[in-house]
DNA sequence: GCAGTTACATGCATTGGTGTATGTATGTGT
DNA sequence: ACACATACATACACCAATGCATGTAACTGC
């Protein structure tokens, strides 16, 4: 077996812990992830739980923390959206994927349990800033298209829901539904004079 | 002690629990929803649960069908909505109740756990038909019209979960999306040339 | 290379929830 | 009023998850 520090060994199986967590969240939801069930999956015994995290509301922040981490790097890697439409894409593209039914586990579980909440309460506050309608301020500045993306944000976390409930795939009446939405931010860029995309 | 029919008896307490059920499911959620916290909020033993109920699976959807009895009388009341603006507005009236939840976390529950997910399916199927846009063929004829209200109906929804996870408590976005989707509702109308009900 | 620390495993007691068997009280048909 | 059925309570065994205490293996500094 191959020689590695203790910070490698204790990277690791902190990471498989919490990737395991992260998947049986995504799958069964908070609610049936215990902390046997993670070793299970890690393929680890309780005893390196324990010693990596206090409890399972520790476990699922650090879950949280990851997804954040990763999110931000999308976010951050492009630059800055020049467009309505562009942004509401970039808002999508986060909200589609798998994983990010996390957020929504560790959002609807801060409601459900008020000792749990206090601890994902600055994690989650984070998120809601990285996405929230103040991180685009000129591109938002006009009212109207404000309003819309805040409306339009809603309308994504609602199609998120869609998916995370159907096993991670789409309603019937999800592209619709983004066609509009992509649409209507089309119109608002044309009237703000923002650069258009399409082609 | 007065006294009491069988059937009377049988309703009485059965409703008991279903009601103690909605209340926790509402506070604390599906998970932390157990049969001796039931109980011990209707003021009965375990032993009533297991003389009316088969087991948990059977208790949730019980409390689902009441809800729907209830969110179908309300719907059922007033006729049939004239206006895009008002068909919103109704539905707006059901997802803003707290009780609402029930309807969320028993879709969430679904989707987290297969089996019980296919005990709810009946009920949440016929949930889904009674704010599904098929409900109001002619009001939704227009191709437009009818994707803005699945828009607007996932807007609705991310609002609805956006309340349940915050106590019941509106969040501070909710009021300015309400209005920019009722007035984009009202254009359509106005299009559409459906009676509007604003004075 | 050997103390000492860190990383994990193993084992056990405790707890909270469930399933079920049995007991008792209350209403019901005749 | 008496036999029966229904409605609910009590009690116990069982199981799964947790907390903790202790053991052992892997790394590190000197």
């Amino acid at each position: 077996m191959e020689r590695r520090t203790q910070a490698e060994r204790r990277a690791a199986t902190r990471r498989s812990l919490i990737d395991a967590a992260g998947e049986l969240l995504v799958e069964r939801g908070w609610a049936q992830v215990t902390s046997v069930a993670v070793c299970a999956r890690a393929g680890l015994t309780r005893g390196a739980f324990v010693h990596h995290f206090d409890g399972l509301p520790e476990l699922f922040t650090a879950v949280l923390e990851a997804r954040y981490d990763q999110v931000a790097s999308v976010v951050g890697a492009e630059g800055e959206p020049t467009s309505v439409a562009e942004l509401l894409e970039r808002t999508w593209a986060i909200n589609r994927e798998p994983g990010f039914k996390v957020v929504l586990e560790a959002w609807l579980a801060s409601g459900n349990d008020p000792e749990l909440g206090r601890a994902l309460e600055p994690v989650v506050a984070t998120f809601a800033k990285l996405v929230g309608p103040d991180r685009w301020p000129d591109l938002l500045a006009d009212s109207d298209a404000r309003t819309f993306y805040l409306a339009a944000r809603e309308s994504l976390l609602g199609l998120a829901w869609g998916r995370a409930l159907n096993r991670g795939q789409p309603l019937g009446h999800e592209a619709a539904v983004l066609d509009h939405l992509i649409g209507t931010a089309r119109t608002h860029d044309a009237r703000l004079g923002h650069k258009g995309e399409q082609p």
